[in-house]
DNA sequence: ATGTCAATACAATATTGA
């Protein structure tokens, strides 16, 4: 089985360049974000088309997941247990909940958990946003770690645009993110971390050592090669071990209007399509 | 020169967000 995960903004704008790269990346599963929509005005025709089920969140303009699967998806989750909600100008101390932006869906296919996975961007080290962004990775974890509990040895991959560059060589030089030193703080890598910590590994790194999955629009970022390693597939032991390949899809930021982030696929051996499943005598 | 892009409200530009 083949798992994908990429940072569209806009599927409006985008879904040609999407399933053209879906049916002849031969993807079986695809998470998105930033898909910038509602479900009424989700493309789902050209998807379908192709032969993909699509399952998809989506308040309003902004933010956005969605799942596009080959295979058949069950158990869908709108947000996960635990998720923190955001308002601009909320206060959190007037007792009531912020609402729940469009971030997070979850569903099952064959025997793998997977997550389409939106993390706040931050926007500032001071802004009320980043808070927001360190609690819900925080609480991401703590929902990770309650199911692997209850799931021992199951198979979890959370995929998405985390926001956050672990290391220092997921971004070449801080001035890439304007004005402050977001993505690559110490609270975000500790918030990050946390992730690490309830036993999900980045299952692309091994593979693909190299490389970012995000430049920016402005500055000729991409011709520069100025970019952020922010999207990634984090996948539990028993999803790790299944790992058999993986990618970061470079070339999808060339070309007529791309996305401002690129594809990263793993495959994985040992699904219920047993066929890639090594024979053992 | 932030060497940009997307959605919306609105009706040619401004705002928001990234």
């Amino acid at each position: 089985m083949r798992i994908a995960t990429w940072n569209v903004n806009s599927i409006r704008t985008r879904h040609g360049r999407v399933v053209d790269w879906l049916v002849n990346a031969d993807v079986d599963v695809l998470a998105m974000q930033e898909i910038k929509c509602t479900p009424a005005q989700f493309p789902l025709e050209p998807f379908e088309a192709a032969g993909y089920e699509v399952v998809l969140h989506g308040l309003n303009q902004w933010n956005g997941v969605a799942i596009a699967s080959r295979l058949p998806m069950t158990d869908i989750e709108i947000g996960f247990s635990g998720q923190p909600g955001f308002a601009k100008g909320h206060d959190p101390d007037s007792g009531q909940d912020a609402p729940l932006e469009a971030r997070a869906i979850g569903a099952t296919v064959d025997d793998v958990r997977l997550w389409s996975l939106y993390v706040p961007n931050g926007r500032g080290l001071d802004d009320p946003h980043m808070d927001y962004k360190l609690r819900f990775l925080r609480a991401l974890a703590d929902d990770s770690a309650r199911w692997l509990g209850a799931n021992p040895g199951g198979a979890l991959a959370l995929m998405g645009d985390f926001n956050v560059a672990p290391t220092d060589a997921d971004m070449g030089d801080p001035s890439f993110v304007p004005g402050l030193s977001t993505h690559i703080s110490p609270a975000e890598r500790e918030a990050f971390a946390t992730l690490e910590q309830a036993g999900l590994t980045d299952v692309v790194r091994p593979l693909v050592p190299t490389g970012y999955t995000f430049w920016d629009y402005k500055q000729l970022r991409f011709p520069r090669d100025e970019g952020m390693r922010i999207d990634f597939i984090l996948g539990s032991p028993g999803l790790a071990d299944r790992v058999a390949d993986a990618r970061i899809e470079r070339e999808q930021r060339k070309g007529d209007a791309p996305s401002d982030h690129v594809p990263v696929l793993v495959d994985l051996v040992g699904d219920d399509d047993d066929d890639d499943r090594p024979m053992i005598f």
